[in-house]
DNA sequence: ATTAGCACTCTTTTGAGTTGAGTGCTAACA
DNA sequence: TGTTAGCACTCAACTCAAAAGAGTGCTAAT
C-alpha cells in the first residue's frame, strides 16, 4: 500500500459504509455502496476496495457473504479525520439559561435530562469536583442543647452542612469566638490545605473547648470533602434499549446495572487520556473506554471548569454507531453554558 | 358452592399452585400437584379440584392445556389468608444500625440498596415528608456582599439552606435583629403555619429591612418546600429484568423508565388507600396498584414515622409472584428500624 | 368420592427446504 | 492497468409442516 493509508477513493468508501451503517444498524453491502455515492463505480470495484479496507482494519464482516460494518479503528478514522466542524443550531440547549441561585443539583440534572433528550443517548453528569476549592465562610450555631449546625460555603456557593453531636452546651459567647477563630484561620483555605499542622495551631488557640475542636473539625472536614465519592447524575439509560445492537438480554442487564451503581462510572469521567487539544472533547470508542462493560459502546465526554482547578465532567454513552456530530455539538455547546458559570458574580 | 367459598382441600391446592408458581414462573399442571403434595390424590382430582378452582376466580389458564396460574384474586387470598406470621431472621437488617448524625440522604440510599439486595426485586423509598414538620431553628449570615446564606433546621435534624442574592450589603448588626426577629416569629412553627399573615406581620416588624424580608422569607419557603416533589431512593431497579413474565422487551423499557423518571411513583408513596390495620403494610396486587405499567407487578409499601406527622414509605416492587412473605417481614424490620430513629435524642 | 384411561387441544421444538443478500474470484473489456 | 460483468458459493433468516410434550376434560370403572 501506498504511504498515504488511504487515497481518497477508499476514504470515501469508508465515510459511505459509516454513515450508512450509522443509519441502519445493519451491515452495509457493496451493492448499496454503488448505487447510493456519486461514485459511480461498479459493486464489483466497491468489492475490491472493501477487501482492501478490511485487510487494512478499518472495517469488518460479522460473517462471510455479509455486508461490512466499521471497526473501532474505522470509526477513530471517521471520528479524528471526517467529521464536518460545522456550527450547528443545537436551538433548546441555547436557551436554557442558568440562574445563579439556582442549586446547583437541580441545574446538573436538569442538564443531563436534557443532554438525553437532545441526543436519544445515556447521559452522565458530574458535580464540580472541589478538591482545590477554597473555604469562602463557615458558621457554628447551637440547634439545641446537645447539637451543633456547622455550615460550610466554598467557592462557587456550594454549601455543606453537618450536624454534630457535642457533650456540654456551650454558651453563645464561646460560640461566637469559637466562629471568629475558624473564619480567621481557614477562609481562604483550600480544602487540601487544612491539614494536621492547621488544625494543631486551632486546637491550641481554641483553649478551653480545644476537646471539642477536633470534634467540630471532623465535622467540618467530612462535610466539605463528603463526596469525595463524587456525585454523578445520569438520565436516559433506557435509551439503550433503542439500539438492538446493545440490547441484547444479558448484555443490557449489566449496561443499566452500570448506571444504576454509578460508581463504576467514575472511571470513565475521572481518567481524561485522551483529551484532544482544541475542542476540550475526549472520545472513547469501544475498548478504549475504561469500563469492560461498555465495550460496544462509545462514550464521548467533556470537561467544565467552573473555577480554578473546579471541574466537572459532563459525557453522553451511546452505540458506536452514535451520532458524534450531533453528540459532541451538544457537549460543546454545554460546556460553554456551564464554564464558569458559577464564578461570576450574580447577573 | 357452600356457605365457606372454599373448603379445606381447595385451599391446600391452591396453596400449592401459588407455591410452586412462585418457584418456577411456569403454569403449573394437575400431575404436579398430585405429586409433590401430601394430599394423595389423583391428578384427576386435582383436575377437578382445579375447575372448580377457575370457577371462582382465583386461577386461570393462559391457554386451553396448559397448566393454572394464580389470579389476582387467588395472589390476594395468598396474602391474607395463606401467609405464616413466623419471625423470621433478617439478619443483616437487624445489624445494620444507623448513626443519629449520619446525613438522611446517606441512610435512605443505603437502605434502599440493602433491601433491594436481600429480596432480588425493586426497592423505592422516600424521605419523610415535612408538610407539617416544625421549625427549630433559622439564621442568616453574610457571606460576601451580595450573597447571604439561610440555613433552616427543621425537627428531625433535616438541613435546608439557600443563597440568597441581595442588592445592598446588610451590616451585621442589622443582621443579628433579623436572625432575633426571625428565630422569635418563626420557631415551632410548622411549615403550614407559616402564611401571609405571618409574613405581613414579619414585614412590618423588620421596619427599614422590609423590602428585603419578603425575598428572605420567599427563600426560606423555597428552601423549606424545595422538595414538595418528594425525594424518591430506588435501587435494584435492573432486579426487574430477572423475571422472564415482566421483561419481554416492550414492558421493560417502560417499566425501567418509569423508574428513571421517579415522578410517577410518587402515587404509589402517596396514596395509602388499603392499609392494613395491623402490620402497618400495604399489598397491591396487579392492578390494584394506581400505576397502569405496573399492572403485572407487585408492590409492597411500609410507612415510618419519625414524628408527629412526619412520614415516609418504604417499598418494593416486583413480579406478582413475588415472595411476599420474605418482602414484608423484611419491610416490617427495617420500619422498626426507622420510626422514630431521628426523633430520639442522640444515642 | 376417587381414579384410570383416553381423546383432544394447543404450544414448543425440530429440521428440512427455500430465499436472499452478499461475497470472492475469474475472465473480459476499455 | 483499472474497471466491470458474471457466476458459483456461503450463510443467516425465514417458512412450514411434522412431531413431541404437557395438560386438560370427560367418561366409565372402582
Amino acid at each position: 500500500m501506498s504511504e498515504q493509508e488511504l487515497d481518497e477513493r477508499k476514504t470515501k468508501i469508508l465515510h459511505a459504509i459509516i454513515k450508512n451503517y450509522m443509519e441502519t444498524g445493519e451491515p452495509v453491502g457493496s451493492r448499496t455502496i454503488s448505487k447510493y455515492t456519486d461514485l459511480n463505480l461498479s459493486s464489483a470495484t466497491i468489492r475490491n476496495e472493501m477487501a482492501d479496507l478490511e485487510e487494512l482494519g478499518y472495517i469488518l464482516q460479522p460473517h462471510t457473504s455479509a455486508g461490512r460494518i466499521p471497526s473501532d479503528k474505522g470509526y477513530r478514522f471517521y471520528v479524528d479525520h471526517l467529521i464536518e466542524q460545522k456550527d450547528r443550531e443545537v436551538s433548546e440547549m441555547k436557551e436554557f439559561v442558568i440562574e445563579h441561585t439556582e442549586k446547583m443539583e437541580r441545574v446538573l440534572k436538569q442538564m443531563a435530562k436534557l443532554l438525553a433528550n437532545n441526543t436519544n443517548y445515556a447521559s452522565i453528569i458530574t458535580a464540580p469536583q472541589v478538591h482545590s476549592n477554597k473555604v469562602k465562610f463557615l458558621q457554628l450555631s447551637n440547634v439545641d442543647a446537645s447539637h451543633i449546625l456547622a455550615v460550610v460555603v466554598l467557592e462557587g456557593n456550594i454549601v455543606k452542612n453537618k450536624i454534630i453531636d457535642v457533650e456540654e452546651p456551650i454558651d453563645n459567647e464561646q460560640m461566637l469566638k469559637l466562629n471568629i477563630l475558624l473564619n480567621t484561620n481557614l477562609t481562604g483555605l483550600s480544602i487540601d490545605q487544612i491539614n494536621l499542622g492547621t488544625i494543631a495551631v486551632l486546637k491550641e488557640k481554641a483553649g478551653i473547648h480545644s476537646n471539642i475542636i477536633s470534634d467540630v473539625l471532623d465535622a467540618v472536614a467530612e462535610a466539605i470533602s463528603e463526596d469525595e465519592d463524587l456525585e454523578i447524575y445520569t438520565s436516559g439509560a433506557t435509551n439503550i434499549l433503542k439500539y438492538p445492537e446493545l440490547s441484547d438480554s444479558g448484555r443490557v442487564s449489566e449496561l443499566l446495572t452500570e448506571f444504576e451503581e454509578k460508581n463504576q462510572l467514575v472511571s470513565l469521567v475521572t481518567e481524561h487520556f485522551s483529551e484532544e487539544e482544541n475542542t476540550g472533547i475526549q472520545v472513547y470508542i469501544g475498548n478504549e473506554a475504561p469500563i469492560q462493560t461498555m465495550k460496544d459502546c462509545s462514550i464521548v465526554t467533556a470537561t467544565y471548569e467552573l473555577g480554578e482547578g473546579v471541574k466537572g465532567t459532563i459525557g453522553i454513552i451511546g452505540p458506536k454507531r452514535m451520532d458524534y456530530e450531533n453528540v459532541m455539538d451538544n457537549l460543546k455547546t454545554l460546556k460553554a453554558q456551564l464554564d464558569g458559570i458559577w464564578k461570576k458574580p450574580k447577573s
